[in-house]
DNA sequence: TACCGG
DNA sequence: CCCGGT
C-alpha cells in the first residue's frame, strides 16, 4: 500500500508538479482515501521527500550492485543511460524548481546524493574504466568525474529551461554522449554501442 | 465526505 | 478560493 501511494506519488509529481498535485489527488490515484496517506506518513513534505527518495535508492543500489561485479563498466553505463531515458523523460522542470524553493529537506536529500552518491560512483567507473582499457587512458579521471557531475547539475537547474524548445532527457543524454565519446577507447566505444544496442 | 484554517 | 490536514 505504502508502495503504491508512493510510486503514484512520484509519477504525479514528477509529470505535472509537486504543487499542482494535491494529497486529494494522490489518494484518488492510489485507490485509497487520505486518511490512509497520512497514518503512512507525517505530511505533503515527507510524502515528497519519500517518494522521490525511493528513486535515488533504488537506482544507487542498482548501480551498487552492478559495481560489485569484476567488471560491469559498460553494463554501468547502459544503465546510466536507461535510467536517463525513463526516469527524466517525464520530469517536468517545474517540478524540480518546486521542490527546490518549497520542499527544502528533500531538496537537500537530492544535494546530498548528488554530492556524494554520483561523485564517487562517477569516479569509480572512471577508474575502473580505464584499468579495463574502455577509457583512455590519459584522462585524469578526478578532473573529469567534477565535469560531469556539473554537467549534470546543469541540466537540471531548471534556470536553463525558460524557452521550453528542449526537453530535459534530450539534454541529459546528449550530454552523457558527448562526455563518453570524449573519453571512449575504440574497445570501449564499440562495447558501449553494442550494449545500448542490446538493452533495447 | 465534510469541514476548518492558513 | 484552494488545499493541507483532521
Amino acid at each position: 500500500m505504502r508502495k503504491k501511494i508512493l510510486e503514484v506519488a512520484v509519477e504525479q509529481f514528477s509529470r505535472y508538479g509537486v504543487r499542482t498535485i494535491t494529497m486529494e489527488d494522490i489518494a484518488r490515484l492510489s485507490g485509497v482515501s487520505k486518511k490512509t496517506i497520512y497514518q503512512e506518513f507525517k505530511d505533503k513534505k515527507e510524502l515528497v521527500k519519500e517518494a522521490f527518495g525511493m528513486l535515488l535508492k533504488e537506482d544507487q543500489e542498482k548501480l551498487d550492485a552492478i559495481m560489485r561485479d569484476e567488471d560491469g563498466v559498460i553494463e554501468h553505463l547502459v544503465y546510466t543511460s536507461r535510467m536517463i531515458r525513463e526516469r527524466i523523460a517525464n520530469l517536468n522542470p517545474m517540478a524540480v524548481l518546486e521542490v527546490q524553493r518549497y520542499f527544502p529537506e528533500a531538496w537537500k536529500m537530492f544535494e546530498c546524493f548528488r554530492d556524494n552518491v554520483i561523485v564517487t560512483d562517477i569516479v569509480k567507473v572512471l577508474e575502473r574504466g580505464k584499468k579495463l582499457g574502455y577509457f583512455r587512458n590519459e584522462i585524469n579521471t578526478r578532473i573529469l568525474a567534477r565535469m560531469r557531475v556539473n554537467q549534470i547539475n546543469a541540466a537540471f537547474d531548471p534556470s536553463n529551461y525558460s524557452g521550453e524548445d528542449v526537453k530535459m532527457v534530450d539534454i541529459q543524454m546528449e550530454l552523457m554522449d558527448h562526455f563518453l565519446h570524449g573519453i571512449f577507447t575504440e574497445k570501449g566505444r564499440q562495447a558501449y554501442l553494442e550494449g545500448v544496442e542490446l538493452n533495447h
